[in-house]
DNA sequence: GTTAGCACTCTCGACTTTAGAGTGCTAACG
DNA sequence: CGTTAGCACTCTAAAGTCGAGAGTGCTAAC
């Protein structure tokens, strides 16, 4: 544990990091904030940092700049203390989202676009996605004669289409009358539910519920959905992205689709807002960058994932306020979606 | 117009300097294409080359690279020329868009994924998007108790999805009478015969009917749908972008949503592929970038566009050849299920 | 029209220099 | 003991210097 002076000292030469993007001298901490100390006491105290390993030094007498170490505990000690986006900002976000209510294919894009803009870095959001889908609605229409698209409608607002073939002719009265029973047959159901489930189905049935079964298993294999993903131009525009080796790094690993796959998954555990910085995870493709992340959606039923993606030299109490609070909208409107405003 | 061996020459400079990434001199040239003449020679060509502004030189004795008009001369006499991608790599690609032809969405984000592969460079392809949209089919389901979502099937298996809401509550039962009645009446109709048609609807009718109109009437706006952009990571390795503030023009271009509703739209004007060199369109915006481009689908009918982005330092042949092949890959694709196999 | 020869130009990397920022250490002070 | 002033020392970053090398433009001869 750091002596209470240290631990504000390391706070502002992180804070001062953060935002003149230099190392940071003894001098500039005395002359900004006047501790009632010499630049000599202060070289003490930040000599002792180095030796705990909060901060480096590029060079053997150069300016201080913060390890992850360092971030970690910057983070944990003044940005944990709640810190809230101004309310004007709030009413501008949410009224923003609610001009988009009617159109859930915006939400997410509007969500990416507004959290990059406001944290000038980049932004990760996540479609809402059941834990484990329900079929809400359940439709066949005939493409060709032996072809018919399979549309299902899952619980949570969400379209999956997929066509399906078939062996023999099959007319659309055909299919409306399948889809008119399987939808009943189905309503409701998760992917669990419709194997144990054994009705009589004709062949052509069983068939489309083969194709059902496979959609929505592969839905539920997933935990979260492809991510809309924006900002990079902003982190362009940051001294440490000034060199390409870094910045491919970075679009690397946002332009791989297993990311979201893998990487989000492990973060986002609990309720809270998480953050990572550097390589506290993922060795190496990450280094140097930092994640802010949190999930919305409603505990258990739907769930997405959003947050902020920049250099580890982030302004994480914007990041962090705006995180949450783009993620309490977001929830917001799929707990209406999904629960009705009568149960909040 | 230029005489053939000064023809020739450009093209080598152009040809060498796309794949060296450095200005090409008279020496170099002598030396890999022996064109029984000296390096005196070339240099006299080049210089009238020089003169009519094909290349332009970094500095005043450095080798020459080429200008746009450069670009544009190689682009037309040595390109056009028929080149074909490899055999192999045709029924790898064939082959790989028929394990897909079942799930729609994969199409379009497949093509970009291999097109940014096989050129290098960031590829860019649209959805497909019926010119004027029909409605093929038309669902309505109860989200609670006076909110219901639309669901538009239109002509090309794209579907459209908007939240309606209504004054008094409104049953399942009472939606699907509904649904089924304005499927049956607007089936296979543009927006302008719906709003033609006059029948007489009941007020909850008419309502959903207007939802219907806007949400068709938004999709024939746009000339092309979202695009998907993928490949960032492989230009960040080439030379012209090691530094950020190229990349920077670019990544905003991408980024900026109105790209593909005025940039596309003006660049696909005929069948063919299209090539757009640095600065001949977009003054500033594109300046050291070149896009080919192509439309697919069945024309007039249904189309999207595809393409690839890139240096002006850009392998056109490869390019070419790539879009061209992947475009009708999609078209073949888009054909068979919009108009059925049997009338191709 | 082509070529050899040569002086000239310009870049690029390596090296040097210098100003300035910032440290570490030491000795003195309260 | 913690704090401080002072000072020598270190290191960077920018600017300047230099030489090698690549490549040209020009001229005169073929």
């Amino acid at each position: 544990m750091l002596a209470e002076r240290t631990g504000n000292i390391l706070n502002i030469v992180v804070g001062e990091y953060i935002s003149m993007a230099r190392p940071v001298g003894s001098g500039a901490i005395v002359e900004r904030h006047g501790l009632g100390v010499s630049s000599a006491t202060i070289r003490n105290e930040v000599a002792r940092l180095e030796e705990e390993g909060y901060i480096t030094r590029p060079h053997i007498s150069g300016g201080a700049i913060p390890s992850d170490k360092g971030y970690r505990h910057y983070v944990e000690s003044v940005v944990r203390e709640a810190e809230e986006i101004p309310l004007d900002e709030q009413r501008m976000l949410s009224h923003l989202f609610h001009q988009v209510e009617q159109e859930l294919s915006e939400w997410t894009r509007l969500a990416a676009s507004l959290l990059a803009r406001m944290v000038c870095n980049v932004a990760i959001v996540t479609s809402p996605k059941a834990v484990a889908c329900r079929i809400k609605h359940l439709e066949l229409v005939a493409f060709q004669e032996s072809l018919a698209l399979l549309i299902l409608l899952l619980q949570e607002a969400r379209l999956k289409q997929q066509l399906v073939a078939f062996d023999e002719v099959v007319t659309q009265e055909e299919l409306s009358a399948i889809s008119g029973k399987l939808g009943a047959l189905f309503h409701g159901l998760t992917v669990a539910q419709l194997l144990a489930q054994d009705a009589g189905l004709s062949p052509i049935e069983q068939h489309i519920k083969n194709a059902v079964v496979q959609v929505m298993a592969d839905e539920d294999r997933r935990r979260y959905e492809e991510p809309y993903i924006e900002g990079l131009r902003h982190i362009l525009t940051q001294p440490e992205f000034t060199h390409a080796q870094n910045i491919l790094c970075l679009v690397e690993m946002l332009e791989s689709r297993d990311m979201v796959r893998s990487l989000l998954p492990e973060m986002v555990v609990d309720g809270g807002v998480r953050i990572v910085i550097g390589a506290e995870n993922r060795e190496g493709a990450m280094k140097g960058c930092s994640m802010v992340v949190t999930q919305y959606g409603v505990p258990g039923e739907v769930n997405g994932a959003l947050g902020v993606i920049g250099p580890t030299r982030m302004p994480y109490g914007r990041a962090i306020s705006s995180v949450r609070y783009v993620g309490s909208l977001l929830s917001e409107l799929v707990a209406e979606l999904y629960i009705g405003p009568e149960r909040q």
